[in-house]
RNA sequence: GCCCCCGUAGCUCAACGGAUAGAGUACUAGCCUCCGGAGCUAGUGGUACAGGUUCGAUUCCUGUCGGGGGCGCCA
């Protein structure tokens, strides 16, 4: 409804504006919302854009298309939804919705529920957001969290909007990280055994590395030297992986991240698959030998200096197993591919992104997020988090501490290229400074009171005409954004304008609240209408909430 | 040295290139015979600096200064 009455009144000013300026691109044409709700619900730019062009004055210019568009409104179906056009200062056309059109607005929300807000918008496109995707080597950090919530809501998001949306999380288990979390292992099983050993130095140190060695001895059964050396280096391997992904995934799932798809690299990028790839790039003309090594030529698409994919002493390096992973991907048929990575892997960009165009692709077929690191603040000070060595705040510990959902909000409460603080205390407090609460205070406050309505016999009005408090029709208009929000997120590619808007929302249905008696027994054609109201407000928390992963309780 | 992100109110952050730069928090003063006071109302206070593009710049471009991160035949 909503998204219809805007798109219609866009092309009734493209039409218009075009009898004054016939060659005007239609897409110069922007339909905004105003920052001042004085200022109307829609506000349109284009006679300051044409004031150059035409030479006049735009506020005449604006006056003009208002003029005409006032004319030809009468036989569309804006007629009885734009109450008023009115021309200001610069040169801006503000648009008011009339009555009419909020009352429609409320009743489709109400049918709609939780499909208010969709839209086929993505139909036909496949999009594989990949994101966590962490190496099994340890449990997940708080920056794996961040990026886990951003990708969760905006595979969540997309979805909404149509797009077929597969997440994934791509584990290396194979490689260089791996021999030594193995070898690591083995190290610590030595020490339980009594063998003095010098341990690796870029060994993975954290405790749990010697509690998984106990473990993999008890079932091994390994209660000798002998016997641990006997032991092939490969199992200690397996043996991390699959316990770390076990790890991995439980914290996940607690986290409230579920993916669709597993990726494996031993699965996909096995050594005759590489060297397929290899060759392909080598026929496209992207690959040469030099010192030994072989190198992927990435400068003739725009990385700054070429990439051994092939070691002098046969290996491969990092990236040629992810060059065919990302293959893998296209093959599977995904038209656009959204990778979610932290800010050490920034500079790494250009080259997969030369590799997705040396296999044929267009760049922009790959979006590459970069997620900012969060500090995590305890009374005012940022706790100290040195990589390695085991002692970064990890998922599990924020999510015990403060809980998932304000966990969650608080990672996609900021853009996510900027630097987060996240404040344990606040996000811990359950009260008005923390806005998780806030918001799911509203949800639960408007569910408290429906139930509480049914008591009185009230219900819940289908049809409006009887709202007219500033704060209802505030309310209405806020109700009527969400889509376009939701849209914009998609188009962003960042959740966190919605968290902003569901904080507007709860904001505006609280002074609604204040001011205005919803359950009155006396009047209930009116009450029933403020119900209802109430009840749309609801849905549009919950599918927000939603969205975002969160939880919408009933009660607090 | 090169690359990326960020400099906005005391603090944490907003503002598709638009209108009087907005919220929260803190501080001050108010609001419960009645639907959840985890709420509402009012007041105070700001674009790092220098140029440029534009009808219009917090936003785009160049430079300076400041903070964070990244730059391997590591992953």
């Amino acid at each position: 409804m909503i998204t219809e009455i805007k798109e219609n009144l866009k092309e009734l000013i493209c039409q218009t504006s075009k009898k004054l300026y016939p060659s005007l691109d239609p897409s110069a044409i922007v339909l905004e919302i105003p920052s001042d709700k004085k200022f109307g619900e829609y506000s349109c730019n284009i006679a300051m854009r044409l004031a150059s062009l035409l030479k006049k004055n735009p506020v005449d210019t604006a006056t003009t298309i208002s003029k005409l568009i006032k004319e030809e409104i009468g036989s569309t179906l804006l007629a009885q939804r734009i109450e008023d056009i009115q021309v200001v200062k610069p040169g801006f056309m503000n648009f008011y919705l009339a009555p009419k059109a909020l009352f429609d607005i409320l009743e489709s929300v109400l049918e709609l529920r939780n499909r208010y807000g969709q839209s086929q918008k993505g139909k036909g496109q496949k999009i594989q957001v990949e994101f966590v995707s962490a190496n099994p080597t340890g449990p997940l950090s708080v920056a794996h969290a961040r990026q886990a919530a951003v990708g969760d809501a905006l595979g969540n998001i997309l979805k909404f909007l149509g797009y077929e949306v597969k997440k994934e999380f791509y584990v290396n288990d194979e490689g260089n990280q791996i021999n030594i979390l193995g070898r690591s292992i083995e190290l610590r099983g030595r020490e339980i055994l009594g063998e003095k050993v010098e341990f690796l130095e870029d060994g993975y140190q954290g405790d749990y590395i010697g509690d998984m060695a106990r473990i993999f001895m008890d079932r091994e059964k390994l209660t000798s030297i002998a016997k641990l050396n006997a032991k092939d280096p490969a199992d200690f391997r397996r043996f991390g992986v699959d316990h770390l992904m076990a790890v991995i995934q439980k914290e996940l799932n607690d986290f409230g991240v579920h993916f669709d798809i597993w990726s494996f690299q031993s699965k996909i990028a096995t050594n005759p698959e590489i060297e397929k790839v290899l060759n392909e790039l080598k026929t496209r003309g992207f690959i040469y030998e030099q010192e030994g090594a072989v190198w992927f030529k990435s400068t003739a698409l725009g990385d700054d200096k070429d990439r051994v994919v092939k070691k002098s002493d046969g290996n491969y390096t990092y990236l040629t197993p992810d060059i065919v992973y990302h293959k893998d991907k296209f093959d599977r048929g995904f038209n656009r591919l959204i990778n979610i990575w932290g800010p050490d892997h920034h500079g790494y960009i250009p080259r997969i992104k030369a590799a997705v165009q040396a296999m044929g692709r267009s760049k922009e077929a790959l979006d590459v997020l970069i997620v900012q690191l969060a500090t995590i603040f305890r009374d005012g000070k940022p706790l100290s988090m040195s990589t390695r060595r085991g002692q970064y705040i990890s998922l599990r510990e924020v999510m015990d501490e403060v809980g998932c959902d304000a966990a969650r909000f608080f990672f996609l409460m900021r853009h996510i290229k900027a630097h987060l603080e996240f404040d344990l205390e606040l996000a811990k407090k359950q009260t008005a400074e923390n806005p998780v609460y806030y918001i799911q205070y509203a949800h639960a406050r408007i569910s408290s009171i429906l139930k509480m309505a049914a008591h009185p016999g009230l219900v819940v009005a289908k049809k409006f005409q009887r709202l007219k408090e500033v704060e209802e029709l505030d309310l209405i208009k806020k109700i009527s954004q969400f889509p376009e929000v939701v849209s914009i997120c998609a188009h962003q590619l960042d959740p966190y304008l919605l968290t902003a808007y569901l904080q507007e929302l709860a904001s505006t249905f609280h002074k609604f609240y204040d001011r205005n008696r919803i359950i009155d027994a006396e009047n209930k054609a009116l009450s029933s209408e403020r119900l209802a109201l109430s009840e749309a407000t609801r849905i549009v928390l919950a599918n927000g909430l939603t969205l975002l992963g969160l939880s919408s309780p009933e009660k607090m």
